[in-house]
DNA sequence: ACAAGTTTGATAAAAAGTTTAACAAGTTAC
DNA sequence: GTAACTTGTTAAACTTTTTATCAAACTTGT
């Protein structure tokens, strides 16, 4: 087994992987089999040239003179994505938002919704997304018992750095946050955010900006 | 009245900006009056050169000596981002997903939601949010009648696309698109997605990523 | 009113990141 | 066998982003 060069790859790669995947997976739906850097460019409209580079990153998988594979390459990036492996997942907050990421992941396959976290009272004992919601002060013994790869947190702004210090305490690898506020992680903690917010206001900008 | 020369702010800016307001905010509640370059760089650990940079994108907001007046500095990064006025949306697509966006925007001001569309039958009549959810097919006449400033996309990615043709021949001025595609919009109509697979994906990566 | 200390706004320099161009070498297809 | 095609790779160009620096302006305390 080689072991290639650690290179960091640019978080602008990285971004357009999940797209390359996207577009990749609806070729294989209709059937292509076959695909030339110069064809996804038409498609996606980045440059033929990106296109290659960005996949060379982690090695070549076309072939000269014939393009691209479909079906191998969009398994390729499924792996560089580490869509291959299996994440065990809980959801801590499950107000609204923590409801409709719950529901988004049953659909998705390779991420295993094993619990459910919440402080209410109301919801506590419930059965939703085929799941108990427990008691949020459960959170810590549970995540003894059972191995966590993916903690999400849909908490209230003030309840989330502390779940946040529970589930990297517990060895989490991932933090998916949902909450209103930039985290504190150990470093071998992984973090992303999405802030509602953030967007919300940057497409304001971006609207009374045009407007001027 | 004197026009700034629009030069265009880049992209790192603008989405540093609701950090700062949100850090403002916190202080402002705290009841900090002043605040220097220098101590926010303490609290949100960028560079006391950066943030200053940043901020005279768009104008002078301190003094010397002095530093920044908080609620006078949170003021104005609202200003810029554009939260200082009223934006009356519809949002489309009322699954989970739908639902939990919606009920965001309840708490959030600046933001009127006035219209909720849906194509499922045993949704639509349904009052929710206040608001009943209407036939996604009276979209097109109910924009027609009521000038709305931005559309939110919450349907599947099938219909995702003509929705958002839709609003935008309306002349939304803004699409928030939450369906996993990358939509076509004429250029006038300003676009901001949140992808929550790209974002899961990318989480995936760069924990797979970092065990190796 | 003054001097010492503070802090901005602005400019310039440096660094980092990203995209594009170009082409040799390998493949395909006829 | 040859013409057309397309990748992987390198290098260059470009853009963006960050950091450093400092004169000018203000504050504060005496």
């Amino acid at each position: 087994m080689y072991s290639k060069e650690k290179r960091k790859v640019s978080p602008s790669v990285i971004r357009r992987l999940p797209k390359y995947r996207r577009c990749l997976l609806e070729l294989k739906n209709s059937g292509v089999q076959r695909i030339s850097s110069r064809e996804l460019s038409r498609i996606t409209g980045l440059t033929a040239s990106q296109i290659r580079q960005d996949l060379n990153n982690f090695g070549g998988f076309g072939q000269q003179g014939y393009g691209y594979n479909v079906e191998e390459l969009f398994e390729e990036v499924g792996g560089i994505l580490g869509l291959d492996k299996e994440y065990t997942v809980v959801m801590v907050g499950f107000g609204n938002l923590g409801q409709a990421v719950s529901n988004y992941l049953q659909n998705k396959e390779g991420f295993e919704l094993s619990g459910i976290f919440d402080v209410n009272p109301s919801l506590i004992g419930s059965a939703l997304c085929g799941l108990k919601v427990r008691d949020a002060s459960e959170l810590e013994e549970y995540l003894r018992g059972n191995e966590v790869d993916i903690g999400i947190i849909a908490t209230d702004k003030g309840s989330a750095q502390s779940v946040a210090d529970v589930l990297s305490a517990a060895g989490v690898k991932g933090i998916w946050n949902f909450a209103p506020l930039d985290l504190v992680v150990p470093e071998n903690v992984m973090l992303e955010n999405v802030h509602l917010s953030d967007s919300l206001y940057t497409l304001a900008y971006y609207i009374s900006e045009h407007e001027k």
